[in-house]
DNA sequence: TGTACATCAGTGAACGCGCGTTCACTGATGTAC
DNA sequence: TGTACATCAGTGAACGCGCGTTCACTGATGTAC
């Protein structure tokens, strides 16, 4: 007899099905968010049976927790775009502000192109601790709140900012575009048009940088 | 024969069973968040059948939404607190800018309390308009838009902030408490110590000020 | 005040869905000799 | 190089859960006369 199984080219014997796992969950954050990304789903897109995932998971949340990491991941590559954009041997507070405005402008565009990958980014299961060292960092092994806080951290070195007003910069500056991120998103502004949008971000931005470096 | 039913007390042939499904709906918001908000579990814990409430909902996402109104309507109430706590005589920039401060505080503090009604008043369906007129005020019937926006204006009005600083100041500081909120909640400040939140808080509070008020 | 009747707000049962998780299993892989 | 065997990464079936939504229904309420 010759009704042989052919076997279905033998999937994944070979160690990266956690990686294809997390892969196909990152893509369903971007399609869905973080609700969408199930075990089911995601080895129905690797096409391996469900209970396949458990050998390189614990459960579902492990795997949401990894995408997590690589949506965060996303975000601070963004970032490193938008700094990389400005002249990186120019080291003018000129540029050094450039830099700044850039990494808040990559933050909020990320929001609106990905916003299932920035609603991911930022559930991470709770009782699972944060984003582990290495998770979450973009080419440079930096993550977004490194990347701010170096911005910051040269303007301060070139005397931009206030010795006094140093202090928890990153988090005011991270709140205030990780906020109007949110708002345009899911909250009232989601109704703003686009132009206002525009008008509204550099406010913001103009507004951080006026309570960071005036006197 | 005896075993007649004995009628389960009427419970809700009066018409209050559309605002008693919002009271549980609000119930269930507060301790699990908006994913909590479920048709079914909302009528449990009124004592009703789970399709009594389609009566008064076409759906999930319309009780959902008019949940989402009573949460918002919270928080603009603990604003309203806020402001209140500032002597509603003293007209002296200080006393606005005190108000301001309040606003401020009061909206981050509702995040701490109860995050789950929180993350609920900004998770209105999408697909369904925002908040209807109506729907988010407080006791003055003002949303936490419009609360923040007077204490902004009444600030403008002293000549506190510069005509060139006004446009968009909603929007700025709106979005730095908001922003700071979620990522004490869900974000990586999660782990951020108590006095250190206080900290940070009381910083971005003066960077948002010291970005409007100076010349 | 009493009665017939329309309306309205509930009930109970059922459908179908997708999920997380566990079980005993099997076939492929890698290794010791 | 060949073989016996342990290990490992998959499979298929099943469990139980809670949900949204719809159906035909019934009992209570309010109204016209």
């Amino acid at each position: 007899m010759w009704l042989v199984s052919t076997p279905p080219l033998r999937p994944y014997h070979h160690g990266h099905l956690r990686s294809a796992l997390v892969e196909a969950g990152t893509e369903l954050a971007r399609e869905g968010g973080p609700d969408a990304v199930v075990v089911r789903a995601a080895s129905r897109r690797v096409g391996v049976s469900h209970n396949a995932a458990y050998r390189h998971f614990p459960d579902r949340d492990a795997l949401l927790k990894a995408v997590c990491g690589r949506c965060m991941s996303a975000l601070a590559r963004l970032m490193e775009a938008g700094i990389a954009a400005v002249d990186p041997d120019d080291h003018s507070v000129e540029a050094d502000q450039a830099r700044l405005r850039a990494t808040g402008r990559a933050y909020v565009e990320f929001a609106l192109a990905e916003p299932g990958w920035f609603r991911t980014a930022f559930a991470v299961p709770p009782g699972l601790g944060y984003l582990d060292a290495g998770e979450g960092g973009g080419a440079s092994g930096m993550g977004p709140f490194e990347l701010l806080s170096a911005q910051l951290e040269a303007l301060a070195a070139a005397g931009a900012i206030p010795p006094k007003r140093r202090p928890y910069a990153e988090i005011t500056a991270w709140s205030a575009v990780h906020g109007f991120s949110s708002l345009l998103l899911d909250g009232p502004l989601r109704a703003l048009p686009v132009p206002e949008r525009e008008d509204a971000l550099g406010r913001l931005l103009d507004n951080i940088e006026w309570g960071l470096i005036s006197p």
